[in-house]
DNA sequence: TCTGGGGTCCTAGGACCC
DNA sequence: TCTGGGGTCCTAGGACCC
């Protein structure tokens, strides 16, 4: 038989995770915030029932938190990182080949059996999960992505469902596309989903039958990729292995707005210390690098400025992604604006191990060398004694505007002090 | 006072070339 | 004074994703 698309992903991770490591959590209406405490991104099932909603500010809804006794956690991506890892390498066994598609989701194929019923496979899958790492999973199966992710949709709305839904073995899918509002499609945003309401499309199988050219008219070939999944043609290829990015991205916003200049430069330096990590840990290297910042959009006189410069010779040193890059800050600053956010991109990657060495080369083979070694045993210091441990001077040493964490749970799965502690009587 | 971070893909339009 | 057609490459920005 043909084989299968499978969407499996964990129901509300990053909530399941805090309840995962902290029993007393379990049952009890828990929020995860996002980077500086900003906005929920993610709530345990109890939490959803209370009416609170994905991406609230903080600040608007911390009364109404406090009042409902909902649990709330600052994002810890150490711990979900790392689980995450987990819950990938407990799915390959189960499945042929398979796509690490998010932090909490995976798309996999795998053969339709000659019964094809995926029903045992799928519950023998969830009870695994759940007793090796604590995780509530979703299974969504059907001949395409786009479908497994309606399906996967459909098995975590409808109890009756049990986590699985299998759209393959429907002979009449149409009722349950019906039921997929055309903005709940996995490619749709807000854009084209108001495009469709306007013209009486509403949900997933108004879309999968309307006219293409009308569709291609407004969405170009994505639009007709998109209707064709939604008619069980695949044309989604599943990626295995990671793909070399494109390009890398650091940006955080402040705790407090930044006014000064040296303030900027300083936070400019870290997302650049922290971006030329990365980019070693991938083994690329850039030849492009934008830095830029921006005030508050929720503010009047919103000002938001980017530079660029390109490198002579592609790097991920360290001092040299900072000697390009600090000269930029100058050019983005304006005095009086107060600044909420800045960042770091670093386009045009290359893979460190085909990158040709340029001509006019700055450093003479064996002083590359030596950088190269520098940044390694940098790297391992970090890792090993935590990040910042050896710092550069440009980060500046006590920065007043670093982001906010103040209801952080621990790194029970990656930091030997945080190891969770069981008390016995 | 306080509103996340990190990506990819596609298209349109300009510059440039023959 | 008249001023084509077709191609490539690059960039900016839109749209979307989790």
């Amino acid at each position: 038989m043909a084989d299968v698309l499978a969407l499996i992903d964990a129901n509300n991770f990053y909530a399941s995770c805090e309840q995962a490591f902290d029993p007393a959590l379990i049952g009890r209406p828990v929020v995860v915030l996002s980077n500086n405490d900003g906005c929920v991104v993610s709530r345990s099932s109890e939490a959803r029932q209370l009416g609170i909603g994905m991406g609230k500010p903080y600040f608007q809804i911390a009364g109404q938190l406090a009042s409902h006794g909902v649990v709330v956690r600052s994002s810890n991506y150490a711990l979900y990182g790392d689980m995450s890892q987990r819950l990938m390498s407990s799915l390959e066994p189960f499945v042929a080949e398979l796509e690490v598609y998010s932090i909490d989701e995976a798309f996999a194929r795998l053969p339709r059996p000659r019964c094809g019923d995926l029903s045992s496979w799928a519950a023998e899958l969830r009870s695994r999960i759940r007793h090796n790492l604590g995780l509530p999973i979703a299974i969504g199966l059907a001949p395409s992505k786009v479908l497994a992710k309606v399906a996967n949709r459909i098995a975590k709305g409808d109890r009756c469902h049990a986590g699985v839904f299998d759209l393959g073995r429907e002979i009449n899918p149409d009722p349950w596309l019906e039921q997929t509002p055309v903005e709940e499609i996995w490619g749709v945003g807000r854009q084209l989903g108001r495009w469709c309401r306007l013209r009486g499309i509403a949900n997933a199988r108004q879309l999968r039958d309307m006219a293409s050219g009308e569709l291609r008219a407004k969405a170009g070939v994505v639009g007709l990729r998109l209707q064709l999944e939604l008619q069980g043609v695949s044309c989604l290829p599943l990626e295995e292995g990671p793909t070399a990015k494109r390009e890398t991205c650091v940006s955080r916003s402040f705790s407090r707005p930044i006014t000064d200049a040296g303030e900027l430069r300083q936070a400019v330096a870290s997302y650049v210390v922290r971006a030329a990590e990365k980019l070693r840990h991938q083994r690329q290297c850039s030849g492009r690098l934008t830095v830029f910042a921006r005030t508050s959009p929720f503010s009047p006189g919103f000002y938001s400025q980017a530079a660029g410069t390109s490198l002579p010779v592609a790097s991920n040193d360290t001092a040299v992604l900072l000697q390009a890059a600090l000269p930029l800050v100058a050019l983005i600053y304006r005095p009086h604006k107060r600044f909420a956010k800045a960042g770091v991109l670093l386009q045009d990657l290359q893979s460190q191990e085909q990158l040709q060495h340029h001509l006019l080369a700055p450093l003479p083979e064996a002083e590359q060398q030596r950088r190269a070694d520098l940044m390694q045993r940098i790297d391992g210091l970090n890792r090993r004694y935590g990040r910042g441990t050896v710092q550069w001077a440009a980060c500046g040493l006590t920065p007043g505007w670093m982001m906010r964490r103040e209801q952080l749970s621990r790194a029970a799965t990656t930091r030997l002090a945080d190891l969770p502690t069981a008390w016995a009587r």
